[in-house]
DNA sequence: GCTATTACAATACAAATGTATTGCAAAAAT
DNA sequence: ATTTTTGCAATACATTTGTATTGTAATAGC
């Protein structure tokens, strides 16, 4: 029998072939024979790891997640004793798609996001991760007026929710150039000095 | 030879068969075959009207903006001389996810979306799209604050965008009910009560 | 009345797709 | 040393898809 390999390896390398397509051309372009040679696998290896093709987009939408946290901490590593505006300003420097990987990733998140119009466990998983991070942004913030580092604001959770969902406004209008990523950060700019010390 | 009929009645027939199927099972669902079906014609008559797939999903993204002005007009003829902020939040209310029809609309809307990282000609549609309608909104406002009818605000343009966007990134979570559409409501009119007097 | 045109309808066709199956050689287990 | 297991690879197959083509009957134009 062949050397083991390490199967989580081979499904993440696998999706990462995922995120490339979508990133390039759009869910469209995602057939299992396409990612097999953006892989640079067989289609038999593909079927190997994922019993199906929905299979293996729950788990490229899952996986997501889990690759952009530690691009943040590297990030934040670059701070020196970072505040939370600093950190929250790096969070959302990673959402807006101003560099080659967060446009990737934007454009991956929206697509699952149309495909889940149709995939109820798609859908699932998505507002799982859009409350999971809604709830550590909101928090964050909560902290931060908790410690003083907030001007005075009468509602924090509205705070939270104008922000948060601010930046989710951005994402697709910045993505397809109706909006400058310079001004996309402008904007965002002028909501944190109007939300911070 | 037959009756003549108006092409853009049959156009609009179609189209309107593309937003039910998308907003009931998403882009995958639309085929020419499923099109016909649902719009009650043969699919040789859906290729009458179009000469190709694309050309049928464009008219579609194009026409469903024409059609969401008179449904903006009929809600406005409903309030006895609005202020620009009854306006304004009637726009918003249709834009958000609240309604069946509201929520089809912003199914297709990011369905296109999704559809246009391999379709340069849609996503050209829906940048312009997206200008005209940012526009007009931040116009409204400049208005407003010109008139008195907002509080202090020393940026418009950054209350503009912060208001648009803040809309736009809530249609999304809501449709996939990261987000309660009260909760949706509360934070946009939390907003409004900010800007307006 | 005759001809041209139109609105469909039906079908063909090539290509693409996901699922399923079989095969093989090398490593792991005994 | 033998058997079992594993990671692929290759292929088959049924289904679906968009494009293309042909046909027909009824209306419009002259």
């Amino acid at each position: 029998m062949p050397k083991v390999v390490d199967h989580e390896e081979r499904r993440r390398n696998i999706a990462e072939a995922v995120y490339r397509l979508i990133g390039a051309n759009g869910m469209d372009a995602v057939s299992l024979r396409d990612v097999a040679q953006e892989a640079g696998v067989s289609m038999g290896a593909v079927q190997h790891y994922f019993k199906t093709k929905d299979d293996m987009l729950l788990f490229a939408l899952g996986y997501m997640r889990e690759r952009v946290l530690p691009r943040l901490q590297s990030a934040l590593d670059k701070l020196p004793d970072p505040t939370t505006r600093e950190r929250t300003r790096a969070a959302i420097t990673l959402m807006l798609p101003l560099d080659k990987q967060s446009t990737q990733e934007a454009t991956v998140n929206i697509a699952f996001f149309a495909n889940s119009f149709g995939n109820k466990e798609t859908q699932a998983k998505l507002r799982e991760g859009y409350r999971a991070l809604y709830e550590a942004s909101r928090q964050s913030l909560k902290d931060a007026a908790e410690s003083g580092e907030l001007r005075s604001i009468e509602d924090v959770d509205q705070a939270a929710a104008e922000l948060f969902y601010l930046v989710q406004g951005l994402i697709g209008p910045t993505l397809i150039g109706a909006m400058s990523k310079k001004e996309a950060v402008t904007v965002v700019d002028n909501k944190l000095d109007a939300l911070f010390r």
